[in-house]
Formats: C-alpha cells, structure tokens, sequence
DNA sequence: GAGTGAAGGGGACTACAGTCCGGTTATGCC
DNA sequence: GGCATAACCGGACTGTAGTCCCCTTCACTC
C-alpha cells in the first residue's frame, strides 16, 4: 500500500487526479503538435476536465508550463546544490559560473519551446517564478567580487532568456552561443 | 501651398489620415489610461476607422507601438551616426559603448511600456524590427577585439531588453542598473 | 453510514487580437 | 470632366485566453 505522500496531505483525491491527467495531455498534445500550435481548450477536452479546473491549479498559460518544467528544473538545481563540482559546491568561483550557464543553456536547449511560453505569456513571468530567484542568488553568491553582484547577475541571466536564445539560434548556432555564455561568465567581475 | 511629400509619393490622401488619426488617436488614449488598459477596438473607434485599417496599416500592436516609437528611435540613431561624440563618431570605442548603452537605457525609461508592448506583443518581435539590427550592428562595430563581436553586441543587448528592465527597475532603482550597464559595456571585450 | 462544510469541477460567458471580403473612393489617363 | 482600376475601408467573423459562479463531490465527524 502506498503511504508516501508527496504533496501536503490537504490536496483531494480528484484533484490530484485531474491534476496529473492535465499534465499527462499536455505534455503529449504539445510532442505531437508543438507547443505554440495547442490551445488550452484542447488540453482540457483531451484530459477531459473542464477549462474552469485546467485555470484553477495552473493560474494560466505560463504556470502550465511551469509545471511541466517543474522535474527537470528540480533536478538541476539538486546539482547546484549537492552535485559534484564544478556544477556542484567545490571548484573555485569562476568555473562554477560557467559550469552553471553551460548546464542551464543544455536545459534550455531541450525544452527551448517549452522555457519560451514559460517566460513569454503573461508578461514578466520569468521574472516572478522561484527559479529565476535561485538561478538569480547562485550566481549572485558566485560573484563576490563584483562591484554589484546583484546586478551582474541579472546581466548574465539576461542572454539565457528563452526569447533571446531562440532568436540567436538560427543566426549563431548553439556553438557560438555556448562559447559567448562561457566567456561572459568567465569574465564578468 | 504644400508640396513637400515626405513619404513615397503613392500613399494615398485618404490612407495617409487615417495613419495620422489613428497615431494621434493611439497616443492620446495611451497618454490616458496607460499602454496596457488600452484595446485595440478602442483605438479604432476613437480614431474613427475600422479595425481592418488599423491591422492593415500596422501588422499588429507591436508594429503599431513600433510606430509611435519611431520618430524617438530615428533621432537617437541620427545622434549616433553623426552627433557629437562620444555618442557620435570620434570618442574610443568604449566610451562610445557606454554613451549608447546610457542613451539607450535613457530612451527606454522614457517610453518603457510602449517599447514593452512593442517587444512583447507578438513574439520574437524584439529581434525582427530593423532597430534591433541597427542597434546590433553598431555595438558589433564597437567591438573589434572582442572574440566574437557579433555575439557579444546580443549580450550587451540582453540586458537592454524593456522586459528586463521593467522587472528590475524595482528591485534595483535606475541608477544601478545605469551603472551596472555602463560596467559592462566598457568591459565585455 | 448519514450529515455537513468546504474545496473542487465544469461549461457558459466575456473581452480581445487578428482575419476576410464585399463595397467604396481616390487617382491617373483619356 | 468621365472612366477604369487598383488601393483602401470597415465591420462582421473566428479562435483563444482567462473569468465566474452554481452545482457536485470529497473528507472528516459523530
């Protein structure tokens, strides 16, 4: 029998039904059909809710991504936190800097459709999400010698935005792109 | 009696009004109720046209901010081609960069939610505009010794971005990110 | 196992961006 | 000045994100 409960015990049967039912039709609506192509009423008429319960656990557009993101963002994080160096905690600053804007590029890279409508509806939605937080106080611990590491940790976030990195893909190639990352991250006090 | 034309000599009498009632109309409303609370529908009546002039003439609500935009845009690319330096020509490369990223940071808060609206709505929009080459092409000239000019003009860019600026803006205040900037426009090689 | 309070469900509803096409008007030529 | 034609006009139409609110269903208590 199953007792391990992962979410606060408060979540009711149906819901969490619903709620995996919705993510299940989303991620297979948006393999087959790609992202920008699938509306919201597909999602829900395939998962067979309603579009009132698709709204109410995802807020909108972006949360629904969000959540679909939420593993893969969760592991990377787990090697920030604990992994081995130079993602992880052990090698000196600057390495750790570009290990990170390489490993976030390669995330990106898989899911670049995905990050893009997570960031993209709903305006300044990049902005608000935990993870920016936490990508946004990794880096800014990993530069105790800029003059505001607050700041240049934005600035070096600012060209992994999903919407940049699309536009530069077909005009750079992820090559130069990888190689530019790493040296702002390298170089950028 | 005036003969001067300042566009190509084919628009038509009645289309060149509508342009002119349609800007003025839009202007006004986003004067008043702010960028974000206006609609579409409103600007044409307001304006008095119909809704298919009003896409026709101007693609959609970005290419529509696009145009309220460009007169500002314009005088700023002037004053970099041949304005005094260190903005214009003459001034070392650095000092231009930080000039422009300056200028630059000044023109977007003085219009952050029309340039908002005309990165945003629409998307990939930022990158397609012809301002966002010229703005490119110029930094990419500023950077001769930098490895790859052409990726490092994008990520001195990324930061320029009214989204970023906007989320920023605050948490940090203008002149951080003012001097954040110009940081990194004199150093990023 | 029946009652009860609250969380959840769902579909009709609104508002908005963007499209389409039949009718109209300006312009250039005779 | 009249005519042919191409450009333009405008509003009805579509599809989608997001809201609202009444009804259902769960989970907890006795």
């Amino acid at each position: 029998m199953e007792l391990l409960r992962t979410r606060p015990p408060k979540e009711r049967a149906d819901a969490a039904r619903n709620r995996a039912a919705v993510l299940e039709a989303a991620s297979r609506l948006f393999a087959e059909h790609g992202v920008e192509a699938v509306s919201l009423d597909q999602v829900a008429k395939e998962a067979g809710v309603g579009k009132g319960t698709l709204f109410r656990r995802f807020g909108d557009k972006s949360g629904l991504a969000t959540a679909l993101l939420d593993a893969r963002e969760r592991a990377l994080q787990e090697a920030i936190l604990s992994g081995p160096p130079p993602l992880g905690p052990g090698a000196p600053d600057a390495e750790r800097r570009v290990a990170f804007v390489e490993a976030y590029l390669d995330y990106l890279l898989d899911h670049l459709a995905l990050v893009r409508m997570s960031e993209t509806s709903s305006p300044g939605a990049r902005y608000r999400v935990g993870a920016y937080r936490f990508w946004h106080h990794h880096l800014t611990i990993l530069l105790p010698e800029a003059e505001d590491p607050a700041y240049s940790a934005h600035a070096l976030l600012a060209p992994l935005a999903a919407e940049q990195v699309t536009a530069l893909l077909p005009e750079l190639g992820p090559d130069r792109i990888r190689a530019g990352l790493a040296r702002l991250a390298r170089t950028c006090t």
